[in-house]
DNA sequence: ATCAACATACCGACTAGTTGGTATGGTGTC
DNA sequence: GACACCATACCAACTAGTCGGTATGTTGAT
């Protein structure tokens, strides 16, 4: 299986002006040469993508090693840009930790749009489909699968809770995502024992939180990928496909 | 629902003496007043108690906070005793944090010996009465109910491998004492689509890991919950008994 | 039993280094 | 030239860990 998010690279779909009031047309700008370019005045990067890398950098260093042991300097090292720069764009590293978790969302976003398996006719077959597209993603290293929000929520539940919120707003967006191909799915085949969707798509969530964790006990995606096909196999046995 | 796990008292099983070499009868005199006695010369806490102490405030504290926000300087307070008592105890902060992950295994294991659904004749019904009681668990604040070690391997999976190591043998432990009912389950009634033992200890497990990180996004166990009646109607499923 | 000799448990002020955040100055673009 | 954007130097607060010292046992020879 070689399908897989992108996870360093910045978000795929830029479409919102990241929650800022008056930006403009500097989202139009969003090249990011990434150090590499030529024609954009000496190797300077492109002005106003200090924010967006910012932010990839940080669910790339936070997802490695939690959000508190995550310092602004390593943040800024990572993204290549000073701490002027950072807090220029952030008020302070809490702002930018529900600034990120805004923008894991919109990453996640193509998982939803993008597969060949979101075109099936049957929403049973979306869903199934989505399952294993969340398999084939669990490979290589942990820190390249695992969830963002997941992670810092850990750590923030219970002393920030605009953190919190930011990434239950993620994870909430998530399961809504998952659930009118549920919905259809309930409808056309029926569900056994009266399983809401909602709930299913909370569920499904919550096995790969999970699993993230058990991977990242051993270091490996094999353990994850094992609850994952429970899961699958959870599903089939509710819509008496099992 | 009453039945709830020790949270801040010390462990339940102290049986063995805290792998410290030359001990010898100090274990014996392991009473903690809990600063509340009068006989023992005074307000002071009883000999010997400080590293219990020490590894129930990294429990307590590791779970609400995470482990790279929380402070020695905090543990100590919670513990109750000083820095003096903790380095004396523990080489290092990630020292601590080894031993309470062991610790952590033996406050769990009563869940496997006390409860009345131990007693049961049919392994099924055990395992069925397991997930009951750790349904029974989720209630109350986030941070009484959620895993020490899977909270903190979290953040020590990439860059500390004892801490990790250590983890991954709490958890490990928690499926090795889960495998033989189910174990037995399997052979007394039998399994779909040829299920493992281990494979499905590990999956109740990724699944509560799962449930606590939902139930931390939104500070509350119903979602937890939620998910924990999933994983039981999974297992009736593969038992049949669905 | 007694007491020296030793071991363990604990105390709390101190330090070297790190951290989030600030103050201020430069630079390109409209 | 005004403003957004970014760089550099800096700081006050905090953190893990140290260290000299005290208190409370334990042991074994007498």
């Amino acid at each position: 299986m070689l399908i897989r998010m992108p996870t360093n690279e910045s978000p795929p779909i830029p479409s919102k002006p990241p929650r800022r009031a008056a930006r403009g047309a500097a989202a139009a700008a969003r090249i990011v040469p990434s150090a590499g370019g030529g024609a954009p005045s000496r190797g300077r990067a492109a002005r106003g993508s200090a924010r967006d890398k910012l932010i990839a950098a940080a669910h790339q260093t936070v997802r490695r090693k939690g959000y508190a042991a995550t310092t602004v300097d390593e943040i800024c090292a990572v993204a290549g840009v000073t701490k002027g720069a950072f807090f220029h764009h952030f008020a302070s590293k809490d702002a930018l930790a529900v600034a990120a978790a805004e923008g894991w969302t919109e990453r996640a976003r193509p998982m939803f749009e993008l597969p060949p398996h979101t075109k099936l006719g049957d929403p049973l077959d979306r869903l199934l489909g989505h399952i294993d597209f969340r398999l084939a993603m669990l490979d290589g290293p942990v820190e390249d699968f695992t969830c963002f929000v997941g992670t810092m929520v850990q750590e923030a539940y219970a002393t920030n809770d605009a953190i919190r919120a930011a990434c239950e707003a993620s994870i909430t967006a998530y399961c809504e995502a998952l659930t009118p191909d549920i919905e259809a799915a309930i409808a056309r085949h029926g569900i056994s024992h009266g399983v809401g969707a909602m709930s299913l798509a909370r569920h499904v969530q919550a096995v790969l939180q999970g699993a993230f964790i058990m991977a990242k006990t051993t270091n490996d995606a094999a353990i994850a990928r094992d609850s994952v096909t429970h899961l699958k196999r959870y599903i089939l046995m509710l819509f008496s496909r099992g």
